[in-house]
Parts: structure tokens; C-alpha cells; sequence
DNA sequence: GCCGCCGCGGCAATCGGTTGCCAAACGTTG
DNA sequence: CAACGTTTGGCAACCGATTGCCGCGGCGGC
């Protein structure tokens, strides 16, 4: 038998008006005495507070909230809350935020544009801004929602809202570069989800350092960006062998490997396997995988630590978005090009 | 450059004031249009619709909280985010909640029963019950959260809190018995966190299942329930070898794995090793791991399930916890117990 | 034909803080 | 001692909804 029957939200905390009959003052001085320090005298501050300690008085957010609008709580919208890469940035977010007194909402929309329009559209009268990480709501949705709150976009670029994002041109460069020096001159990039922004822009960074650096890339996908849409990605890749396949991310190559595995190529002699974002798993996996390492947790600090100043008054820091560097993490999924296997 | 200057709040939503303007009825009256369906007549009621459709009306969640107490949003406090085990956790959680019309607020205390207790204190008063994760919090810390709002506990036992856990017996019992089938007769327990209640039960579970097998059984430990933890019991492990390893968890068991291959042992022909829980991860280690399926995911949703049964006016449902059942996954780390393996 | 009930809409208090404005009390200065 | 400025604390309106209570008008019953 649990406490005996109450009503729900148990008895009422006590408020400003129980704090400023115990200390004998008006409830506007009490509500002074928090929120603005300098404005009461030193001596009925002290007391105040004293009377608030013995009668364990906090201040109540949604009270507080009401005129004025701050309510000390952002909201944080992932695609996809299973998905590894997420840890580290809602880790760093949760952090940045705690640090700052703010607390996390938490909103996973499943992959789903129409969930997370719902999503955002039912947290923004309770925050004060929010975060969108691998959004995949359209440019015209985003820009909606940034008009009503400010919004800080993670893993996607705009002009018009501010953003943070990682350095996917130069990850995909050093990846490219690593494979050139193993003797590499084709390679297959296993594209993600259409709707993702960083695939496009994986993409192209791919692309363009291959033309920089004289070898062949090719396309296959999109597929899920998920380790069962790497085992998919087997047989197309079966179809027209590579010597090297660079994955839109750890999953997929992840993926990839057990189905190669599976089929019988040796791992990395026949082919070599890159992936990008260096989420847990990626190390010990077999073979550990070579991947770019992404700022996973920097991702999520920098993004709340952009909109707390926002909040703060400051300018959106909009125009150029906030790149953060990558780390190339050889393992041992990459090698040396062997003389006997064909390139496609 | 973003959206002109404005106050932090953008220009507010419109209100009910707004809309009984619009509509030529009492502002009382649009409330009860939304909340209290039969209240109005229905005529009335659609003109009111309309109008709020018109002005793009929302009832402000904030404001309705204050004098109702109903805020729709419940925290989830976890020890860690960056650890697997909660990805499906919060996934299930988040779904069960979004179904309800509730927010998740979300509160990663860092295995810290300090930061935890902080962290409830800040969310207490603007949710409207708690969900606490493996909690590292003492039991009257507990309580006492639990006389301020509907808490439910999830891996965890209490008699007067309601909670939701792991099938720990059986699972534990159904490792034993696959490696009494494979010939093992002595098992060493690689213990997790002291303040793990789940802990606790895992190891008591090895230990009755053994005495009934008849087996051996030693326990090892604490480590940190991770692959670090794991890596750093490698060496007490190898001091005193076993031919069986049941880990706390799987990163516990990944990691060992990885300690035990960098030091020449093969697996699973030297040791068989065993994880709990079946974390992303478990299945693509080399060699997958044998592992206890905790009921993840539907752990997340009977917690909020059986909270907002709690916050709908229903009996907290204490006493007995609910246990939600568990499935042995045989991999590739177990095999039978080699002829020429020493016990310890 | 009168009474009473019922359905429906409005008034106003309330939730717990915040804040603009005012006034009392104090000290300073001419 | 009077005039004035500066603290400092109180009054009351307000944020946006909810809800108890009241009153008005229509209708059925006797």
C-alpha cells in the first residue's frame, strides 16, 4: 500500500505568500528577493530566505513562467532516439543545459516529418527554444517553427537560422585521402536517407575530393541508415564489387560487414569499409571500423549553448553555420588495395 | 540575419480572450468548448471552433497547468543516457507518453545520486510523476519523491513504490542452466555497481540458480558497468581463470571480450562469457554474445503506462512489482566447456 | 397559467509568481 | 528646519487558462 489516497500532485508545495507570512514581509518582496537580489535590503533578503529554507520553499517554475515566458526548458527533437549517434549529443546537450539551469524536453519523432511537426508544435508553448537535430521536416516547416521560437539546427545547414554542424567535407576528405594512400582508385559511397541533409552533403564532399584526388566514386542506395540497411546493401554491392566503400554512416557500414562477412569476403583484404560518425559499437565491431569521427557530444553542447544565448538576448549567429572538426580514425577495417581483387 | 528583432517569446499566441472576441462568446465559455466537449451547445461550440481555427489558436499548456496542476509532462530520470540499455528504454517510455498526450523531460543524473537528487527537485514541480531509472538514489530518497508525486521505479524493487522490473531469477537461472548443458561446473559473476539494485539481484539469482544446478559459482568485481569496466576486469579474471563468465551486463561482457582476445584467450572455445540485457551492440561483437533479452523497450512503456494510470486517479499498485519476462539469446561466446580447460 | 427544472452561457475568483507604480522612511544638504 | 533624493517595501494588475456559481430563457408537468 503505497502513501494513502491524496490528490494527484500530493499536497501543494508552499508559495511566496507562505514564505512572506513567515517572515513577515509583502509576497512581492519575497518574489524580489529571488529574482532580483539587489533590489531588497541585505538584511530582509537574509531573512527571507531563511524563512524560505525552513519552510522548504522553491519557486515554481510554471508559476514564474506565466508573465514571464521564461519557463527554463528547451526542447530537443531527434529523428530517432535508437539511433547510437544520439547518446553522445543528447548527453552534451542535457549537460549544457543542466549547466545553465535549463532542463531537457525530450521529443523523438521516429523518422517521421508529420511526428515531429506534431512534436514541436506541442512543445513550443511549454520552451523557451529548441533544439532540431537531423531534422527531416522540410526548410519551410524549420523556418516556421524559428519564427515562433529560436531554433538551433543540428546536422543541417541554413542561412536564415543558425546552426551546428559537422565538418563532413573534410571527414570525407580524409577518408578519401586514406584510401588513395592504400592504393584505392574506386570508390562506392553507400548513401543514406533521402531526406537527410548530411547525406547530400556527404555526397558531394565524397565526390568532389575524388575529383581533387583523380579517383573513381560511384552511388548505390539510399538506404536506411541503419545497420539492417546495410545487410541490404549487400547483394547491390555483391552485384558490382569496389575495393572500397565509404558508408553514410557506422550503421550502414556496420551493417554492410556482416553481410559481407556472411558471403564470405574477407574483411578488410578483399574490401575495405569506411564509415562516418565513430558512434559506440564502431570499435568493436569486427573488423573495427575506420571512420570519421564526428564531434558527437561538441554537436549537442554547442547547439544549446547557441540558443541559451539567444535566449539570453543574443544575436541568432546566423549566416555561416558553426562547423566543428572531425578526427579521420584509422582502424581495421581499411588496407592496402591487394593486387588480385578487380575494381568494378 | 534571422528574424527581426522581437522579445525572446516572438509575439504571443493568440488566447482565449482572442477567440471569444472573435467568436462573440465569454472567454469561460471557449475554455469549456475545448475541455469539457458536452458543456456548450454544439452549435456554439463548432462557431468557437472555427474561430480558433481562424486565429490559429492553442491552449497554452502553461496556463493551464497553474490552476489545474496538469502540466502532461513526466520526467524520466536515467543514470546515464550514453549507455545503450536506454535507448529502447526512452524509446518505449517516449512512445507510451506521446500516446497519452504527455512530454517527456527528460534527466540524465551521470551516476550521480547528488546531480539525481538534484535533478528531481528541479523537475518535481512542473511535472506531474516521475519515472526513476536505475536510480542511484537511496531508498528514502525515493520515498520521499514519491510523497511529492506518482513516482514508478524501473529496475528496482520497493514494496510501497510501484516498479517495473527484469525478469533477473529466470534469467539468470536460464544461464546457468545453458551452461550446466554445456558442461560448465563453475561460473564467476563479474559484479556492476555497488548501488545497482539490479546488481544485487543478479548476482543473488546466479548464486540460488547455482546451488540448485550445483555448480560453483565466485564473484568478481564491482566494475563499472561498462566496456571500460569490462577491459579493466580482464586481468583479475586472468589471475584466476574460469571456463564460464557471466557479466552484470553486456558491456561488461563486451568489454572483457575485448581484454580477453587481446590477451591470446580464444573465445569461446577457452571461456564461454555471458551478458544481461541484449544492448545494440551485443549481436555484432566478435563473437556475438550470448545474452539475457531484457524487455527493454516494454520496461519504458509499462512504467508510463502503469504512472499514468496513477495520474488518471487509479491505485498506485504496489506490493508486488511488475516483472516482465526475458529470453536467453544463444550466440557465438558460449560453447561447450573444452576437455583440456582448467577450472580455476 | 404557474411553477420548476434544465440547458447553456457569463461573471469573477483562482492558481503562483512578476513588476510598474506609489509611498513611507531615511539620510543629506542648504 | 525644510526641501529633496534615495532606498526599500507594499498594492494591485496581470499572465492565460479553469471552474463554481448564478441567471436567463425555454419547455414540460400539473
Amino acid at each position: 500500500m503505497g502513501a494513502a489516497r491524496r490528490p494527484p500532485a500530493a499536497r501543494s508545495a508552499p508559495t511566496i505568500y507562505d514564505v512572506a507570512r513567515e517572515s513577515g514581509v509583502a509576497a512581492s518582496t519575497v518574489s524580489r528577493a529571488f529574482s532580483r537580489p539587489g533590489r531588497v535590503n541585505a538584511e530582509t533578503a537574509k531573512r527571507i530566505r531563511a524563512a524560505a529554507d525552513r519552510l522548504g520553499y522553491r519557486t515554481n517554475p510554471l508559476a514564474r513562467a506565466l508573465p514571464t515566458g521564461k519557463t527554463a526548458m528547451i526542447a530537443l527533437v531527434l529523428s530517432d532516439v535508437t539511433n547510437p549517434v544520439y547518446f553522445q549529443i543528447i548527453r552534451g546537450a542535457e549537460t549544457a543545459a543542466a549547466a545553465a539551469g535549463y532542463t531537457l524536453l525530450l521529443a523523438d519523432t521516429q523518422e517521421s516529418s508529420l511526428v515531429e511537426r506534431e512534436a514541436i508544435e506541442r512543445a513550443i508553448p511549454a520552451v523557451e527554444g529548441l533544439v532540431l537535430s537531423s531534422s527531416r521536416m522540410s526548410d519551410s516547416a524549420i523556418r516556421m517553427a524559428a519564427k515562433q521560437r529560436p531554433v538551433v539546427v543540428v546536422n543541417r545547414v541554413f542561412s536564415d537560422v543558425p546552426c551546428v554542424v559537422t565538418d563532413n567535407v573534410r571527414g570525407m576528405r580524409r577518408v578519401v585521402e586514406h584510401l588513395a594512400e592504400l592504393g584505392h582508385d574506386t570508390i562506392t559511397y553507400l548513401a543514406g536517407p533521402e531526406a537527410s541533409w548530411a547525406d547530400g552533403m556527404r555526397w558531394r564532399s565524397i565526390r568532389e575530393a575524388c575529383v581533387d584526388l583523380e579517383l573513381r566514386v560511384r552511388r548505390l542506395g539510399p538506404y536506411r541508415p541503419t545497420i539492417g540497411g546495410g545487410l541490404a546493401a549487400t547483394a547491390d554491392l555483391l552485384a558490382a564489387p569496389s575495393t572500397a566503400v565509404v558508408a553514410y554512416n557506422d550503421l550502414l557500414a556496420i551493417g554492410l560487414m556482416r553481410g559481407l562477412d556472411r558471403a564470405g569476403v574477407r574483411l578488410p583484404q578483399d574490401m575495405s569499409v569506411v564509415g562516418f560518425d565513430n558512434v559506440f559499437g564502431s570499435d568493436f565491431c569486427t573488423p573495427a571500423l575506420t571512420t570519421v569521427a564526428a564531434p558527437l557530444r561538441d554537436l549537442g553542447t554547442a547547439a544549446v549553448q547557441q540558443l541559451l544565448g539567444q535566449l539570453r538576448g543574443g544575436t541568432p549567429r546566423t549566416g555561416k553555420p558553426t562547423v566543428l572538426p572531425v578526427r579521420l580514425l584509422v582502424r581495421d577495417s581499411t588496407a592496402q588495395r591487394s593486387r588480385d581483387s578487380s575494381p568494378a
